[in-house]
DNA sequence: CTATTATTTCTATATTTCTAGAAATACAGT
DNA sequence: ACTGTATTTCTAGAAATATAGAAATAATAG
């Protein structure tokens, strides 16, 4: 995951209003996951469009789904986010005062 | 920067291989910012297909621009990195053990 | 095995994005 | 003013994405 293209294609899954608005939803709903059609009616998404994002959102590893009878449950895969953060944070973006240790440190180690 | 529309954006702007890449070469190079025509040498990037990004990630606050003289020096903006991580691990997305007391509570807060 | 509910896949369309060459602009030096 | 260097804007084609209706699939109940 410290693979700068898996990052970026994280990025990119929640780097849209809609999957971010749907992302945002089901970790607010915890662990329990939320069904697709739940989704649905709270967010008002096309099933069809919904299931296109959430297929997405899938594909990177921050959400999981699992069956339970007709219905698909869908949750927010935390590790895999935090794993995102944390890439954002150390290997690559923030917390790093600029020309800080860290900052000049990481400029040699290239 | 709470708005999530704006969250989108920025995470759309580094959601994207290629300026992931340069936004991490400005973070790496630091403060002092780095001259287009570097940045260009160094990933290898058309110029006027480095410029299209770099003016995306202005866009968003992720990077400034300050001339000086003929060059124009790029900058990674910490601010606006910071401030965008801040919002993904505590307005919508990380670092939230699912169903703790915090994913609890904004639930009710909703 | 048929009906019902839940969701996905198929298909199509509209729009956006990425890429990069060519032309234009900005600045500094002479 | 003229030249060179640096960078952007213009333009356009190709590829990817977002959206959503319609058809197909999955699971359960009767």
């Amino acid at each position: 995951m410290t693979d700068i293209d898996t990052i970026a294609d994280r990025l990119n899954a929640i780097g849209n209003p809609t999957r971010l608005r749907i992302f945002r939803f089901l970790v607010r709903a915890g662990d329990n996951g939320v069904p697709v059609g739940r989704i649905q009616e709270e967010l008002g998404i096309p099933g069809s469009t919904l299931s296109h994002h959430l297929k997405l959102l899938d594909s990177v590893d921050l959400v999981r789904r699992e069956r339970k009878g007709t219905s698909l449950i869908y949750r927010a895969q935390f590790d895999g986010m935090r794993a995102l953060v944390g890439s954002l944070v150390d290997e690559c973006c923030a917390d790093m005062p600029a020309n800080s240790n860290v900052a000049q440190a990481r400029r040699q180690s290239d």
